[in-house]
DNA sequence: GTCTATACGCTGATAGAC
DNA sequence: GTCTATCAGCGTATAGAC
């Protein structure tokens, strides 16, 4: 039934992800993907005719991904510092399943993928960078988070430390990057 | 003769450090190598019986090439200060070839590659982490760099930022990493 | 929606001639 | 040291049956 047939899709997306975000772009096979789920390559090739056609689509489940946390959070009563708390769990999640963030993962084969994978991936990090240097800027204002420099210039750095950090806490330890958060906090209060 | 044969030999090497940290590792072939240097596939496999071997020599170089840098830093005049500056401007070279470090181009793969490469990668960021951490430590001591936390979490936090940096400046310029620099450096004076 | 069958180039790797 | 030849397997992708 059709509704099984979605299911298929679904799980395919995930999967999808999941590789990516474990292994890489160019490191996960449609083979792999049907392997694991028990049925053929081409019924994967139904679904999402190229890979291109299943790379986009991960990066916009990504972008969706951004904009539920951001409507988790913003339509709170949360304030600045909690908010960007939240934002650096969000990350720290990504530990539990050996993931690391697409910054990573798209970044490390950046001119290997197509065009429009790369264009869809700048869209979704830079309203990453944008909600987050926001978020400083208020909080900043608001005597919230102390810090020097501009905001933007804030936003990559912890974002750098966030993506950077899930790389490194695959070599060192997860403990590593709990480091690293704590770090990012303390760079605000002080 | 054989001079010319070690200079293959060493060619090889550095074309596949260069498309390690372009593409990545599963990213480029033996072929992508010798087409690129005007030969067969099987003169590269003479030089580098297998990928692993290539890898990890490459590896080793990046070994090698931190040596370097540290020598030429510690048996200077050069406070904390200047020597925390050429490691950072050391990364900013990386963007000339539009290079990531092996943080990020390891880091996305890891789980892919060779026991072998894994364990060696892991020796090379280590030592990178070791350094960094007792160069902060140092210089707090002697009160050229001001921040708070310990030396380890501090080199933690730089390392992420100059391999999540490299990234980033990917998708939205050299000179966002620019900012991140900075950022760093102002992280230490406050 | 899923299957079988097929295409064809690329992959890492080896054997043996020059 | 480099070559030709060869290998088995995998890569993305398509055509057409069920």
């Amino acid at each position: 039934m059709s509704e099984e047939a979605s299911n298929t899709k679904l799980k395919i997306l995930e999967l999808g992800d999941d590789f990516l975000r474990s292994r890489g772009f160019n490191s996960f096979s449609f083979k792999d993907i049907s392997d694991e789920l028990g049925l053929k390559k081409a019924a994967v090739h139904y679904h999402y005719p190229t890979k291109e056609d299943l790379g986009n689509e991960i990066i916009n489940k990504a972008k969706e991904r951004l904009k539920s946390f951001i409507a988790s959070v913003d339509g709170t009563e949360k304030n600045e510092w909690q908010k960007l708390s939240d934002f650096l769990e969000f990350y720290a999640e990504y530990l539990q399943e050996e993931h690391i963030c697409l910054i990573g993962s798209v970044g490390a084969e950046f001119y290997t993928l197509p065009d429009t994978m790369q264009e869809n991936a700048k869209q979704f990090i830079a309203s990453a960078v944008g909600w987050l240097t926001d978020l400083l800027e208020l909080g900043k204002n608001k005597g919230i988070f102390q810090f020097n420099g501009e905001p933007d210039a804030r936003a990559l750095m912890i974002l750098s430390n966030m993506s950077g950090g899930l790389l490194l806490a695959r070599m060192f330890g997860d403990d590593q990057f709990s480091k690293i958060i704590n770090g990012v906090k303390q760079s605000l209060m002080n």
